[in-house]
DNA sequence: TAATGAATTGGAAGCGTTTTAATTTTATGA
DNA sequence: TCATAAAATTAAAACGCTTCCAATTCATTA
């Protein structure tokens, strides 16, 4: 149906695999020829079969990529729109395309990425998160397949190229910026404690609190998903206790929205009666009312370089195993203030 | 280095071909032989090597993406990820993967679109966006590849498949609504006039107007891109006019998020001084303050039937053209308010 | 028991490339 | 002018699967 490469062989009168060779600019193909066959291609309108040529080469010039399981957080968080962004210029900036495995259920997702794997669909993988138990991570980590994890793999981390922040300084940072603003209860909203942004996060609270002397209360520290639902129920449950925190840390903008929301709600003002500071500074950071004050994690680098690094891996196998650590920064809006004495 | 259907032949005594219909299922095959290939697969973890399948078949069981140009609209208007979801549920049911064509520039899209047809890289194609004059459109109805559209083709429109809502309706619609608030004065904030929504939305608007016997004043009507700097910069114009509308339809949510903001920097009220509605009703038009009246245009639904028809029609060539029209409903929030006499 | 036909299975070609090894052509120098 | 080396090209196998067609097996029936 389509016009192959034996076609064009046969207008320009040479052998396909001559044609081949200058589909591949091969040294050792005349430039007459050459000129020849590109010719006959032209007029031909010739397009090389991928398939045909990944079969082949066993090579696919495809990346495969894998999206956390749950539907609401993907399709409402902009983290990933912008990574995905991110990604997709770095590949296509060297040829190389994206392809997503699709899956509800944990199961599911497994399977999708097996048959990649197997299938030969793909010639490398990035996983859009780090969970503390992954079946996936070890499943791509046990046959040595290409891969890389935006976010830092909770265990062998050594051993598997990775592209992250430092949260765990970061969350520290912003802490103690909260306690230079003299505030001294101060909670924290992260997500799942399975997804391992949160356990850095976490600890990198705990750090800051126990370097200024402080005993952490269990009771500031709320998990919830990452979602505008998960920072309301929060915030209420927060804002339930005797001794309510003076300032929060959130682990991510679309929860402190919520928790911005629920606070406007109940009356309670941002920042004279409570200073939030969260993470992602995705563009809701800057349009809440009051502007979150919001730690900008380079979403688009964290993708880009992950791309570039599987790229690498994937066109040498010997590339050595990388961690890349992409910098963050505090952007300061307006929800943060200093303490005020009790009133 | 693989296992290969020659492998699992050899173990089980039987010929590839017998192998190959037992990964079919085929019927001719009876159930004792079928166990017992079905054993040696099990035994030698066989995975069906999907690259020499769709070099065999013609068809690999991937549907191709083109997501519009503008990196900014993807990243960070939610409508992409959400419809995304749709896609990929859809995909997913029938066992589809989808590939993203990745190109900044027009060139590079068109580019990456004839390679994924002419490559054979995909079975069939979905275009997430209808611009008014578009390459790749025409190059998809030209050679007749199986492919659909998310939103309505400005030109042959009965001549190709395509989901979308019926937006010139729906923009009627709300500005009758804003019309039975007593409105006289009512703006429209929309997209790109190169982008066939905006073009719809523009005609329900003027039609409403027109049937109302109302007047429409050019200056009334702004055109910037679907995000929210758009939106400020739009009502910046709006508010300088010696009668500003006293309402206004506004083609998308982020928009709208961006005329929120800035009218709260001026000082006006809404829905006191001027009422808004806008569409799409992503999580933002819930979130925004005061919560957006917003057209709920049932996004994923979008998606999902686009995969579902472009399925269809990749499976049997014969499917007639589809124009499927997903319903929309308005979404009463706080910003709409009846127009009050001048004060 | 042999012939018939249906049910199974096997062999081989083909999908469109790449690539190795072999062959042909051209250039070189005595 | 001819042998020889270098350069250019070709033939054929391989990638792993599907599928058409032929061959075999098996159960029926005359």
């Amino acid at each position: 149906m389509a016009v192959t490469i034996k076609d064009v062989a046969k207008l320009a009168n040479v052998a396909p695999s001559t044609v081949s060779r200058v589909i591949a600019n091969n040294p050792r193909i005349s430039e007459k020829t050459k000129q020849k066959v590109r010719e006959a291609m032209e007029q031909l309108g010739y397009h090389p079969n991928f398939i045909a040529r990944s079969l082949a080469n066993q090579s696919t010039q495809v990346i495969g990529l894998v999206l956390p399981g749950s539907a609401s957080a993907f399709s409402q968080n902009p983290f990933f729109p912008t990574v995905l962004r991110g990604l997709s210029e770095g590949a296509q900036e060297k040829q190389y395309a994206l392809q997503m495995s699709t899956g509800q259920s944990e199961e599911e997702i497994y399977e999708g990425v097996v048959q990649m794997v197997q299938g030969g669909r793909v010639d490398g993988i990035i996983l859009l998160y780090s969970k503390v138990e992954d079946k996936v991570m070890n499943y791509l980590k046990n046959r040595d397949f290409p891969f890389v994890v935006v976010g830092k793999p909770y265990k062998y981390c050594e051993e598997i190229t990775h592209v992250d922040n430092d949260n765990y300084r970061a969350t520290k940072e912003v802490t103690d910026y909260l306690l230079g603003l003299k505030h001294e209860c101060i909670g924290f909203i992260g997500g799942d404690l399975n997804l391992v942004v949160t356990v850095e996060r976490l600890l990198g609270y705990e750090k800051s609190l126990r370097d200024a002397g402080i005993d952490m209360k269990d009771e500031y520290i709320i998990h919830e998903e990452f979602l505008r639902e998960g920072g309301r129920e929060a915030i209420k449950e927060l804002m339930q206790l005797d001794a309510p925190p003076t300032a929060l840390v959130v682990a991510d903008d679309l929860m402190a929205l919520g928790v911005l929301n629920t606070l406007d709600e109940m009356g309670i003002r941002v920042p004279e009666d409570i200073s939030i500071v969260s993470f992602n500074n995705v563009l809701l950071a800057e349009m809440s009312r009051p502007p979150l004050t919001s730690v900008d994690i380079n979403i688009y680098n964290l993708g880009n370089e992950a791309a570039k690094s599987l790229i690498q891996k994937i066109e040498n196998p010997k590339e050595p195993i990388k961690r890349i650590i992409v910098p963050h920064h505090l952007v300061t809006r307006c929800t943060c203030g200093e303490r005020k004495e009790k009133q």
